[in-house]
DNA sequence: TTCGTGCTTGACGCTTACGTAAACGTAAAG
DNA sequence: CTTTACGTTTACGTAAGCGTCAAGCACGAA
């Protein structure tokens, strides 16, 4: 077998890229960026459950249009020790900056959705008026 | 006056970025990648309300991370004429695409939400009992 | 020992989406 | 006529996000 009687609790590189469709070299490129932080036996990365997530998180910050320089900085905020009351204070207002522009996004989507319903609509219209024309014929 | 007659039905360049907040180098850098077509009049351009609208339509996708060849498939869609039976299964087929992926995004933005919605919780609760704490002091 | 497989670290290349001058046109106002 | 405002093209610069070699280590199988 490749991996042996800890393979419940990590992955290696390959086994994260397969699992993420990603290639090695975006992790590895993650990681340049502080993003992940897998530990090392000998040269080789081992990455844990919490590796795991913050991939999972950071490609969610992706298809949602975040720089990786934004989703260093969310995704942070779920590690975040409590800290001072001034690092909390701040958490709590980059939350409210998050919130304020996935709600713009939510009605942007809500917006094109709708648009796109109405594209619909008339290409079915067109392409009923064709057959009905070309019935005719 | 600046603008003649026409000033209800047509915009500068500098007007339209004024409004939407963009620079004059990105509309016209829109303009090179065949987004936007404005009239020209001498040298100068003018927009008309399709160019004020498919604008709007850009930087709303820029909004939801699409990339502006994205972008231009999903704003053509828009103004497709009619055209033969071909074309509109293709664009019905574009709608079913994107949609897929508009929802895919819409259910990324919940899952944020509510992740963020955890870690404000969590915020105020050490925040309150960082505050117990120095006042029983 | 040699091979294959998987992993490693550089390091250069490429595309996207503009920024940022540079140098010039045009047209109304003073 | 000159200034000012507004516009133009050309072109090089840049940051982000990887792709793509190149060259080499480590380790189990043959």
């Amino acid at each position: 077998m490749h991996n042996s009687q800890v393979s419940a609790e990590t992955w290696s590189i390959a086994e994260l890229a397969a699992e993420y469709d990603v290639t090695l070299r975006t992790i590895r490129f993650y990681e340049d960026r502080g993003l992940l932080t897998p530990e090392r036996r000998g040269t080789a990365r081992v990455y844990h459950p919490r590796d795991r997530v913050r991939l999972a998180l950071i490609l969610r910050g992706k298809r949602l249009g975040f720089s990786l320089d934004e989703i260093a900085r969310i995704v942070d905020m779920y590690d975040a020790e409590p800290g001072e009351e001034g690092q909390l204070v701040y958490l709590l207002d980059q939350i409210t900056h998050r919130r304020t522009e996935l709600e713009q996004r939510r009605r942007d989507i809500e917006e094109t959705l709708q648009d796109l319903a109405e594209v619909e609509t008339r290409c079915h219209a067109d392409l009923k008026a064709l057959r009905d024309q070309s019935a005719s014929s």
